[in-house]
DNA sequence: CCCTGTCAAGTCACG
DNA sequence: CGTGACTTGACAGGG
């Protein structure tokens, strides 16, 4: 077992996921914003394994407006020193890394257009961890899309473009179910259809499930995933009090997740933690799953 | 320097 | 049909 946050990290003095605008594109502002952001990336990385913080998920404006036609710069040539420096890196401190492409990578998208942005965007996300040398364990994760008043055909439509997705893309492509539309049996289904890993939200599970109890939903998911998919991924999060259901907590429910991990005994699995003070919860995460053989095992491999 | 409207992209709920 | 939420900060231009 691996714990993880996803793209930010506060502690550390830089960021890693710096912007800029459209109108004021250049070359030189890319290139200059992409140094700063692979030598956060790494700087990251550091406080993580110094703090047995094993899984992480790079941020998608890692390389900004890499998926525009803006975009004529070989980026990829540029900085693949640096890229398989962090590749190195991660692999020898037994690290797994994974992207999370935003809301408008559309699989399923009834508008063809916006499916081709989406293969845009997904080459650029699997360029990243390619040129960071590492294997298929590094995953890219998205949820199955919009409804479209058809759920049913929808799901048809991205079982249909999955199948014209380049390798490089499907080797690393997985679904989480989300907390509105597709539920963990709606990612089983697809996951019949094409053999692709589901990634399990134990939250959204709660707020938009299919019935199955947190075991159940282990027993199902964990299913998905071969030999070199790497450890299963399961998402965590808690509800914050007080607030709209589905909103996420300002910082780890300590007693929820010690529970979390005794209910979920024996699978193992790599655990990312959507929690909004990301690094601080991830720190407070490792120490309550330190006696846990799962996590034990792994940190001393 | 400070303030604040706006930021590549899509979908869905709601009024 | 139009707007805000999703989720959030910070870019960038104007005062």
């Amino acid at each position: 077992m691996r714990i993880g946050y996803p793209c930010i990290n506060r502690t550390v003095e830089c960021k890693g996921d710096r912007t800029f605008r459209l109108k004021s594109y250049s070359e030189s502002r890319l290139v200059a914003t992409v140094t700063d952001n692979l030598n956060c990336l790494l700087k990251m990385l550091q406080f993580n394994t110094a703090h047995d913080i094993l899984f992480f998920r790079i941020t998608s404006d890692l390389v900004p407006f890499a998926s525009h036609p803006i975009c004529q710069f070989d980026w990829q040539q540029a900085f693949l020193n640096r890229f398989q420096e962090i590749g190195e890196f991660t692999r020898s401190h037994y690290m797994r890394l994974s992207m999370h492409p935003d809301q408008f990578t559309l699989i399923n998208s009834v508008d063809e257009r916006v499916f081709e942005t989406s293969v845009r965007e997904l080459i650029y996300h699997a360029t990243t961890l390619d040129s960071m040398g590492l294997d298929c364990s590094a995953k890219i994760q998205i949820h199955l899309g919009g409804v479209y008043g058809d759920k049913r055909k929808s799901m048809h439509r991205f079982v249909q473009r999955f199948h014209h997705l380049p390798e490089r893309i499907k080797g690393r492509l997985v679904i989480e179910n989300d907390d509105r539309n597709y539920t963990l049996n709606d990612c089983m289904t697809v996951y019949d259809a094409i053999g692709i890993p589901v990634v399990l939200d134990v939250f959204h599970h709660e707020v938009n499930g299919s019935g199955e109890t947190l075991s159940q939903a282990f027993h199902r998911f964990v299913k998905t995933w071969t030999e070199e998919d790497g450890l299963p991924i399961v998402h965590y999060s808690s509800q914050r009090t007080g607030s709209r259901r589905g909103s996420h907590a300002e910082s780890i429910d300590l007693r929820d997740f010690h529970s979390f991990l005794e209910k979920t005994k024996p699978f193992d699995f790599d655990v990312m933690l959507e929690i909004k003070d990301k690094e601080k919860s991830a720190v407070k995460a490792v120490k309550t799953a330190m006696h846990d053989d799962r996590f034990l095992r792994f940190k001393t491999e």
